[in-house]
RNA sequence: GCCGGGGUGGCGGAAUGGCAGACGCACCUGACUCAAAAUCAGGCGCCCACAAGGUGUGCGGGUUCAAGUCCCGCCCCCGGCACCA
């Protein structure tokens, strides 16, 4: 029978969904596993990157299931977001219903790929019942002081019309659009994520090992912890304090100059008056009139003028000439540095520049002694204190602590820590998203709305602009309400929130996606999660699972969950690139996946997926690769086609040792079936290596075409073929599901290859009579020969020595040692 | 500059310190065929070739009986952070 994907595969789709294979249910008697992809935003149509996603996810989930776990595997959307209204737009839909034919289309897709999801678990982040649920979050987050109102620059996109948190503008432009992102001065709400630095990046080491190295790298990076001392100089007429940062409290002693922003808000009181007043102020506007990017860039020179005002080193008492300098941020400690020449590059070439002096403090071990005069950069090595009073002498990692006592003990500062993470802004300007639920009172001011009046829900009957500017503004009977403090009139807050509230805790939902009391019950999250493993882009590096992380600490100190972090396991998948190149639709090098089920069915996309590359590296995709899959599974399908009739489907690796003993052949394919199942097992359960779990099981494959003709003349070796059929069909059948059941059946298989238990392998099975063992002169390869597997060492040796062309290749020298090893080799060592 | 990952045939990629290149793609040969496709069987790092050899995992050293793998010093590529004090 020829083989016909798109009737066998709808076959099977139909019957799990009438038996509602995938539903999942807390079970006290098995361990539960909980499977998470990262849910995708309906953009219209799935593209090659989701089905690799999924496709892995789905592998593992229905291979954790025939391992006996209770696992749960869900599936739903991130529907809220710019582009429905780019599209409404476009074409002059509304974005709800452009989302939700969207959601319809690709849910369809999602179905004729086959994944095992529980359906009954679905959610839509743009449904009402979905999203009051975070709203009130918000207001808890908001009576605990973790949402708050703040006026402050913002990054800014003119292109989507909308404010943009930090973790979304990358290379100062949008995330999305690529658009430059400008600064504008707004009031916005914000989430304090700053809270929660520490401890997100502590429980960063309960993650390594779990998570990717260079995702936890990258948080790490992120969050940008720095730890030293603020110190106070006082100016020099005792008027005003300044605070500095640093991370080398241990060279204060070095001090000659300090250098503040220019947007400093104490530069005006130090200048005035002052006969450089003008100078400073011309340099400031030069400075704070350049762009971001500018301001940033590489190539810009250190510049700075000198304020002429002093203030006093409180360590050594001496006097400091004040400077701004264009390289000093306002936004990053206290805008004001102490500057140390003589051990930092940056201030050395600033100094040198402007002649200011240069003294060293810290002496290297094993150095010519440091002169300041003659110093050609700066020094950053460890040594001990030089130059530095009673500190002389003590080593520099040591007087970091010392210094830090001094300060703190004279009043004049404290250990101190700065954070590069700042907290997330989560206004949006737009119209598709949850409404912030707040309303502004001309009597009462900013007041949350009730809990009670939740959910507030976003307006469905409303006309999106052209210009792509939220309606909601404009919308009366939403932004007309009244307050809930003193019932008077007052105005809805018209801002949507960030879509990133919605990500970052729908994985929670899906535990009791239906309930409409609460946002999920406590005792099933508490069965449920953590997540156990968690499979996405590397895209999502920072935004998405730092937010999660946080939301998920959040809502463990309000009592709603018990979890620490929500991932205990990530898995990032490389991306699908097509000649080297992301695919997009500007590049016209997009495969779209509907094609190539239509061309080769659902099981080939999804063994192509998983045997082109491993899964965390990006792979190209190729047309004569995906060919070449197809015709595996076509060589799987004749095989089985064949032999119908002759062999059955039995447990793996069930076949007798008895029956492997009618033939060479026979032994050979038991123990092949064996070894395939260690490897496969060990590939896939284990270390999510498909590429080479498929190659082994192609192997098996292989060797079942050389033994079939021979073996299938005898009863014992039908029960060989018989066993090692059935285990290629049930390792495989979490990767191309629909072949392998309808396989199974037609060989007579009652339960699902679904409800089957994954193989396991017998140890004894593996042992071979004799063995092979390689023999090397000095290290290079000279032969081969077989041995019973219990020969001992002295024999093995002396088989090695004999064996004609390892003399050969020794004659005329002295065998110095031989080494053996078991099993394996032989080394003759000779000069 | 700091942090993380990587560099292996024509290509995608394999190798608990123990036969480098599994498996697949491409290519070549044979069988089947009037022929082609499909299929089945076999070959396939490079040099030299009848063979025997030699050589080979970014570069240079080292450890070891034995190194793609471990150690030291470089080069290059990818990702993150970065005038961060």
């Amino acid at each position: 029978m020829k083989y016909q994907p798109d009737i066998i595969e709808a076959k099977w789709q139909k019957i799990w969904e009438e038996k509602n294979s995938f539903h999942a249910e807390p079970d006290s008697g098995k361990e539960k596993f909980y499977l998470l992809e990262m849910f995708p935003y309906p953009s219209g149509n799935l593209h090659m990157g989701h089905v690799r996603n999924y496709s892995i996810g789905d592998v593992i989930a229905r291979l954790k299931r025939m391992q006996g776990y209770n696992i749960m595997h869900p599936m739903g959307w991130d529907a809220f977001g710019l582009p429905a209204e780019n599209a409404a737009i476009k074409y002059g839909q509304h974005p709800a219903k452009w989302t939700y034919s969207n959601i319809d289309n690709m849910r369809s897709q999602l179905k004729r790929l086959g994944y095992a999801y529980d359906w009954k678990r679905e959610v839509a982040t743009c449904h009402v019942k979905y999203y009051r649920w975070e709203q009130m979050f918000f207001l808890k987050m908001f009576e605990l002081g973790l949402m708050y109102r703040k006026n402050a620059p913002q990054n800014w996109c003119p292109q989507c019309n909308t404010v943009l948190a930090n973790e979304q503008v990358i290379d100062e432009r949008c995330w999305r659009c690529k658009s430059l992102v400008e600064k504008k001065e707004l009031t916005q709400w914000f989430a304090r994520i700053t809270r929660y630095a520490e401890e997100l990046l502590q429980d960063l080491k309960l993650l390594e090992g779990h998570w990717p190295d260079r995702v936890v790298s990258m948080q790490h990076n992120w969050i940008g912890k720095s730890t030293g001392a603020d110190i106070d100089f006082k100016l020099e007429d005792g008027s005003e304090t300044i605070t500095v940062f640093t991370t080398r409290p241990d060279t204060i002693f070095g001090v000659t100059f300090m250098t503040l922003a220019p947007e400093h808000p104490l530069v005006d009181k130090l200048i005035a008056g002052k006969p450089q007043a003008e100078a400073v102020r011309a340099f400031r506007r030069k400075v704070v009139n350049m762009n971001d990017i500018d301001r940033a860039s590489d190539g810009l020179e250190k510049e700075g003028v000198f304020t002429g005002a002093y203030c006093i080193n409180p360590i050594t008492g001496g006097k400091v000439p004040v400077w701004v300098g264009n390289f000093v941020l306002m936004h990053y400690g206290t805008g004001a540095v102490m500057a140390v020449p003589s051990h930092d590059q940056r201030d050395f070439d600033f100094a040198r520049k402007y002649g200011l002096e240069v003294i060293p403090v810290i002496q290297p071990e094993g150095q010519a002694d440091l002169v300041g005069a003659e110093m050609t950069q700066a020094s950053t090595e460890a040594g001990v204190l030089i130059n530095s009073g009673n500190f002389n002498g003590m080593p520099n990692e040591q007087a970091k602590t010392a210094v830090i006592k001094w300060v703190e003990e004279n009043n004049c500062g404290k250990a101190a820590v700065h954070w590069r993470l700042r907290d997330w802004n989560i206004s949006r300007q737009r119209y598709w998203g949850a409404p912030i639920p707040v309303v502004y009172c001309d009597a009462c001011g900013i007041v949350p709305e009730k809990e009670e009046n939740l959910p507030v829900v976003l307006p469905l009957d409303v006309q999106t602009r052209p210009d792509g500017r939220s309606p909601l503004p404009d919308t009366p009977d939403f932004v007309n309400t009244v307050c809930p403090q003193c019932g008077g009139p007052a105005r809805r807050e018209t801002d949507t929130m960030d879509t990133f509230m919605e990500s970052s805790w729908y994985f929670l939902r899906f535990a009791d996606a239906r309930n409409d009391q609460a946002p999920f019950d406590k005792e099933l999250v508490k069965y449920w999660l953590p997540v156990d493993l968690y499979i996405g882009g590397v895209e999502h590096a920072i935004l998405h699972l730092l937010y999660s992380r946080f939301y998920v600490k959040v809502l463990r100190d309000m009592g709603y969950v018990e979890l620490d972090e929500p991932f205990r396991n990530l898995l990032t998948q490389g991306m699908v690139l097509k000649d080297g190149s992301k695919m997009s639709k500007s590049a016209g090098n997009i495969v779209d996946p509907t094609e190539m089920i239509a061309e080769y069915g659902a099981d080939t996309v999804r063994l192509f997926c998983l045997f082109a590359a491993p899964p965390e590296r990006d792979f190209d995709w190729s047309d004569a690769g995906i060919e070449g899959s197809f015709r595996f599974v076509s060589r799987v399908w004749r095989l089985v086609d064949e032999l119908k009739g002759q062999i059955k489907a039995v447990p793996a690796c069930s076949a007798d040792a008895q029956d492997a003993r009618v033939s060479s052949t026979a032994a050979e394919l038991r123990l092949r079936e064996h070894q395939t199942v260690k490897k496969a097992t060990e590939d896939i359960t284990r270390r999510y290596q498909f590429n080479t779990g498929i190659a082994a099981i192609m192997e098996l494959v292989n060797e079942l075409y050389t033994a079939k003709d021979e073996l299938v003349g005898s009863e014992a070796g039908r029960n060989i073929l018989s066993s090692a059929v059935s285990s290629v069909l049930t390792l495989l059948s979490p990767i191309t599901p629909h072949l392998c059941e309808e396989l199974w059946q037609s060989l007579g298989g009652r339960e699902m290859l679904l409800h089957t238990a994954w193989p396991t392998y017998d140890e004894k099975a593996l042992q071979r009579d004799e063995i092979e063992i390689v023999v090397q002169v000095n290290g290079k390869l000279r032969g081969r020969f077989k041995v019973p597997a219990q020969a001992d060492r002295a024999e093995v040796e002396a088989l090695a020595l004999a064996d004609e062309s390892i003399k050969k290749h020794i004659t005329g020298l002295t065998v110095r040692k031989v080494v053996v090893v078991p099993g394996k080799l032989v080394n003759v060592v000779a000069s």
